[in-house]
This record gives C-alpha cells, structure tokens and sequence, in this order.
DNA sequence: CAACTTATTCCATCTGCCTC
DNA sequence: GAGGCAGATGGAATAAGTTG
C-alpha cells in the first residue's frame, strides 16, 4: 500500500520518548514501570505523568525478548465449538483460569481442537514459537503425566490440593499421584485434603505455603482449587508464593496437566501421548 | 547510599557486502 | 545471480557503574 506524499504513518511510542519526555534514562523508565527500588517518587510521578501523555505502556514483544518470559498460556480444549458452551464445567474452568491470570496481567491463548493428539501438537507448536509461557494440558489419558512433567521441570516438590478423604474418586487419583510422585524419585509430593470449595482450597494453599518446605509445584482436582487465588494473589506477608511454579488442576473429570514459569530451563519437548510431532 | 545512567543482553529478521 | 556470512535492528530488562 503506497503512501502520500509527507504522510508517514506514525511512528510507535516507544520507551526512549517516554525517557526523553520525562529527562530520565530509558533504564529509570524502566525500572519504574517494574515497581524496582532506585527511582525516587517525584522522578516515578514524572515518568508516569509522561508516559500517560504518550500513551505508551511497555511492548508485550519486546518485553518478551529481553526478559524471556511470555505472559501467555496456552489452552487447547479437545471440544467442538458449539458445544463448549453448553458444558457448565467448561465455561467454569476457563472463567477460573482467566481470573487467575488477569491478576497477574497474563493472557490466555485458547485453542478448540479435534482430540487429544492435535492438543499436544498444537501446544508443542505454541512452545517451540514462544507463543506462549506456559500450557495447560486437558485432556491427558493417564494423570501421572502432568507429575511427570512438573518433575521434568525440576520440581522436586509438588503438592496435591485433592477432595475429601473416603470419596472413590479422591481415593483413586490421591493412588495416582502418590504413585507417580514415588516413580519420579526422591523429593516428595503431600496431599491435602479439602471440600472442592475455593475457600478451602484456597486455604490448604495458604497453609501449603507458610509451610517449611513449601510445594514448588501444586496440582489440584478443580483449577479453581489448585489455583485459587492463594497461588497468584500476593499473600499475606512474610508468606510469599515460591518463585518458581507450576499450577496444574482438573475439572472433573479430565485430567489436567501442567503450566510453567517461562523463566524455568526449557525442557526438551517430550513425548506426553504418542503422536505425529514428537522430535526423535 | 540513594538515585540515576550506561552498556549489555535477548533473538528473529532484514540488509548489505563479499565470493563463486 | 545465487549463496553465505556479518552486522544492524527492534524495545525492553537488568547488572554494573557513576554521581552527589
């Protein structure tokens, strides 16, 4: 598309006008919008003031590149269209899940796909483009896999926030985890049981946290369980979230697998289901 | 020592230069 | 002209250095 004459189309704000706006450094700027001690309050109000003038707010892009983190999730639901909506658990997990991540300025990519083996390639296809920061994996047959992966990640860890003790299902996936967690070696993995409820879930979290040797790692039979919350809102100090963590939760009656903290060591792509798009 | 600046880094893509 | 290579580019984060 040709452009007019003396006609440029506008150039992007960038973090360079928002500096030289404000008489600071692009570092100041910077460290400013990152909340980082080392800027006074006058200096921070300046650059704010100067930032709301350009309307700038930092680039999601190049964020990523410098930083290696990608602030999105991957999600892709083995599910037709049309009947996403008619399924109560589905439209649940996925409120549950952008509740979550709209805390923490977190975007999710969601995908419907025809079955489970077009689920794994499209998220190994979002990974290995960096289009996302961390997945969550529905629909996996057998659930020791999401452990598995969780301990491939280096967590050493992981910590089950399950339903209450004496149900079947509860019974068999506690079985499962705890035969998984003994599979993946020394390190250890802990249940704690509560009522499904987010309160509660978001209470045995909580205690999960202030605990000594808090989980690296946490899984869950609802997301909003595993999740909830106590995870991704800041807590009550000292108590803080560990660094580095996975979440990974359930809606009955699938299986979900794990998500990542795109700061962690990237895995090799691992094979999670046989399928077409496994490297050698 | 707080407040600030500078230099380096990230990595896919593009451009320019050189050789065959 | 084709192919290969080196360097520049984009925007932001951050470690290290500087200033008062």
């Amino acid at each position: 598309m040709g452009s007019e004459a003396g006609t440029e189309p506008p150039r992007r704000v960038t973090i360079r006008d928002v500096a030289a706006r404000a008489g600071v450094s692009k570092g100041a700027v910077s460290l400013t919008f990152n909340d980082r001690p080392g800027v006074s309050r006058a200096t921070r109000d300046r650059i704010f003031a100067a930032a709301r003038e350009l309307g700038w707010s930092p680039h999601l892009s190049a964020r990523s590149l410098s930083s290696s983190r990608v602030d999105t999730v991957g999600l892709a639901i083995a599910r037709p269209a049309r009947t996403l909506g008619l399924e109560p658990w589905s439209m649940e997990f996925v409120s549950g899940i952008e509740s979550v991540l709209v805390e923490r300025s977190c975007s999710l990519l969601l995908r419907l796909v025809r079955d489970v083996r077009e689920e794994i390639a499209v998220q190994e296809a979002w990974w290995r483009g960096r289009q996302i920061g961390g997945s969550i994996l529905a629909d996996l047959r057998d659930g020791d896999h999401a452990v598995r992966y969780l301990v491939a990640l280096g967590h050493r860890r992981i910590a089950r926030v399950g339903g209450a003790p004496g149900l079947g299902h509860t019974t068999i996936r506690k079985a499962a985890f705890e035969a998984a967690i003994r599979e993946a070696g020394p390190g250890g993995g802990r249940t704690v049981a509560t009522d499904f409820s987010g309160e509660e879930g978001a209470r045995a979290t909580r205690a999960l946290l202030a605990s000594a040797d808090r989980p690296t790692s946490a899984t869950g039979p609802r997301w909003r369980t595993a999740s909830s919350r106590s995870w991704t809102r800041r807590p009550p100090a000292p108590i803080r979230p560990p660094p580095r963590r996975s979440l990974r939760g359930a809606a009955r009656p699938r299986r979900v697998g794990a998500s990542r903290d795109a700061r962690w060591p990237r895995p090799e792509p691992r094979p999670v289901n046989d399928g077409p798009n496994h490297d050698p």
